[in-house]
RNA sequence: GCGCCCGUAGCUCAGCGGAUCAGAGUAUUGGCCUCCGAAGCCAAGGGUCGUGGGUUCGAAUCCCGCCGGGCGCGCCA
């Protein structure tokens, strides 16, 4: 904030009358260029027609003094870089251990928000891009969190429509000893080993909607397990069976007509998306009378607006990304004053898995593909949600099972809980970060560095949060564990010098504290052994 | 065929208008434990940022074409 207030004010001299110029200040990844630094005389270069380095200079001129900055310089073509007195960058130290577990946590925005993950429907096992989706799920909701906002977790699902139908006919066919394959097999059923769980225990193979009851249940119970097992919680189950119940489909196909949006054609209803930026007009009622998903889709949306979220965030897999244009289509032709990026959308690519050099498709419980489950069993909770928000969502993703249950090196899940836990067997020897120290006693560089890297951790939640995208924070967490590791290798915590020491040990007490802040995010344990 | 997304080091991926942007991990090679945890550290080699144009003072980054890959193109959900 102090060297906007210097640009700003420098801006205000140079260039009395340019226009609006955004300043952009950035952390300079070389440590030699300065804690932070900035482009606006090349930026303004244009402009006025001098050179960059003239008008830089110009800055510096009209900088003045300042208590916190011990230099102003101007590099390469013109830009400027600002180093802070060492007293100032350490003072993070300070705030962290303050501020505790709210470090990087803001009360700047409150409004609802909701985040919408998973919803599967309960046809069987959650797979591995459900698994994606409740790591950065969570993850995004946390990172809403942190900014302030009060959200809710919400898990939407079809508790009624054909792909239950599939289910139920699976499980009655297995009740009654038909396999997959053998003639009586309902077209499309379901083949995983579980549904011969569920047919076990049904005791009437002719009551079909007992055994939808008891499938749908089983299921359900079986999907809450998995994602227990991942440490991630719902706040919402909404079910899509009750938009029909409480009228709300017909009250959005009612309200779609009333907008003049809709026509006839070919005995069924469409609705002229194309108007919103769609490719072609969407059907909302086919011509047997039944009602397309659109509509529930629209309906529920519907009701995110109605029930005050004004920031809605829907978690899903890019195989969906047609719906995106039309829900927010259809949500338009409604005319309820709902803005037209309403809701945003994480749209995420598949996740391939590899073992032992090969890719896995098929697993024993469900058949057709891998759950979230197996991931879970075979490397652990933390190393799957590391791992599964350590990508940006629309990068296709190759999840090697082997790199991840390697206990090393190898693996950046293990380098970051070790950097915590190594911290943590410091304090362990009967040392207590201490009250009082001099932060003027850290002068070394690692130290610097280290301070510089704390610093930045607010404004890598809040872009973080701000653009959907857990994964910075992993990769934060990785450079912060990497400055620690590579402290804690040149120098000694534990020095004789009890200022020293006091000093050092505030610092490490500040590490501790913004890793488990971050891991904390990701839903990642943050041990205090390993 | 049309629409959306993606091509960056051997591999997995960051960076996505700013020169200080050619990066990390891993793999390979060589060093570092009688001392707070070696699940660690230090160092080396390794890339015309798919390709051809364009815009700009400046392009991995923005625009267009092409090549390669993924996904979607139902009165299915």
């Amino acid at each position: 904030e102090e060297f906007r207030r210097v640009l700003e004010q420098g801006l205000r001299v140079v260039a009395p009358d340019a226009g609006a110029i955004e300043i952009h200040i950035e952390r300079p990844k070389n440590p030699e260029h300065g804690d932070l630094s900035s482009n606006v005389a090349m930026q303004l270069a244009k402009q006025l027609k001098r050179n960059p380095r003239e008008i830089a200079q110009k800055f510096v001129d009209a900088a003045g003094q300042s208590p916190a900055i011990e230099s102003l310089t101007i590099a390469g073509a013109g830009f400027l870089n600002v180093r802070f007195k060492s007293g100032a960058k350490l003072e993070v130290i300070r705030r962290i251990l303050r501020e505790g577990n709210g470090f990087g946590r803001s009360q700047a925005e409150k409004a609802r928000v909701q985040v919408e993950f998973v919803s599967a429907n309960p046809t069987g096992p959650l797979h591995v891009g459900h698994g994606r989706q409740a790591a950065l799920g969570d993850a995004i909701a946390a990172l809403q969190e942190a900014r302030g906002h009060a959200v809710t977790r919400e898990f939407y699902y079809n508790d009624a429509g054909a792909q239950i139908d599939k289910l139920a006919w699976s499980v009655q066919a297995r009740a009654r000893g038909i396999k997959p394959g053998q003639p009586g097999w309902p077209e499309e059923g379901y083949a995983g080993e579980y549904i011969e769980e569920i047919a076990r225990e049904i005791s009437n193979a002719n009551d079909l909607d007992a055994i939808r009851r008891h499938a749908v249940g089983y299921l359900r119970k079986e999907q809450d397990a998995d994602l227990q097992a991942f440490g991630v919680k719902f706040d919402v189950y909404y079910l899509e069976s009750s938009l029909y119940t409480d009228g709300r489909v017909d009250k959005t196909v009612n309200a779609l007509k009333a907008s003049g949006k809709t026509y006839d054609k070919d005995g069924a209803l469409w609705l002229r998306t194309t108007d919103y930026g769609d490719d072609k007009d969407r059907v909302v009622r086919k011509s047997d009378g039944s009602y397309t998903y659109f509509v529930p889709d629209v309906a529920y949306h519907v009701t995110k607006w109605e029930r005050g979220f004004r920031k809605v965030i829907d978690v899903q897999g890019t195989d969906h990304h047609s719906t995106v244009t039309r829900v927010r289509a259809g949500l338009q032709a409604l005319g309820l004053g709902i803005p037209k990026g309403y809701p945003d959308y994480v749209l995420h690519s598949l996740v391939k898995v590899m073992r032992g050099g090969e890719e896995v498709k098929i697993s024993k419980r469900a058949g057709s593909y891998v759950t979230l489950r197996d991931l879970i069993d075979w490397v652990g909770r933390d190393a799957v949600r590391f791992f599964l928000v350590s990508r940006k969502a629309d990068t296709e993703f190759v999840f090697d099972v082997d790199l991840a249950r390697e206990k090393s090196l190898e693996n950046p899940v293990y380098y970051v809980q070790y950097a915590h836990a190594r911290v943590c067997s410091v304090f362990a020897q009967g040392f207590t970060p201490p009250d009082a120290f001099q932060l003027e006693r850290l002068s070394n560089e690692k130290e610097l560095q280290l301070a510089r890297r704390l610093e930045e951790y607010p404004d890598v939640i809040a872009v973080a949060a701000e653009e959907l995208a857990p994964h910075s924070v992993a990769f934060y967490l990785r450079e912060l564990a990497a400055d620690f590791h590579s402290y804690y290798n040149a120098e000694r915590i534990l020095v004789e010098d009890e200022a020293l020491r006091a000093a050092r040990l505030a610092l490490c007490a500040a590490v501790r504290q913004t890793l488990a802040n971050g891991l904390s995010l990701l839903g990642v344990s943050a041990p205090e052994k390993m």
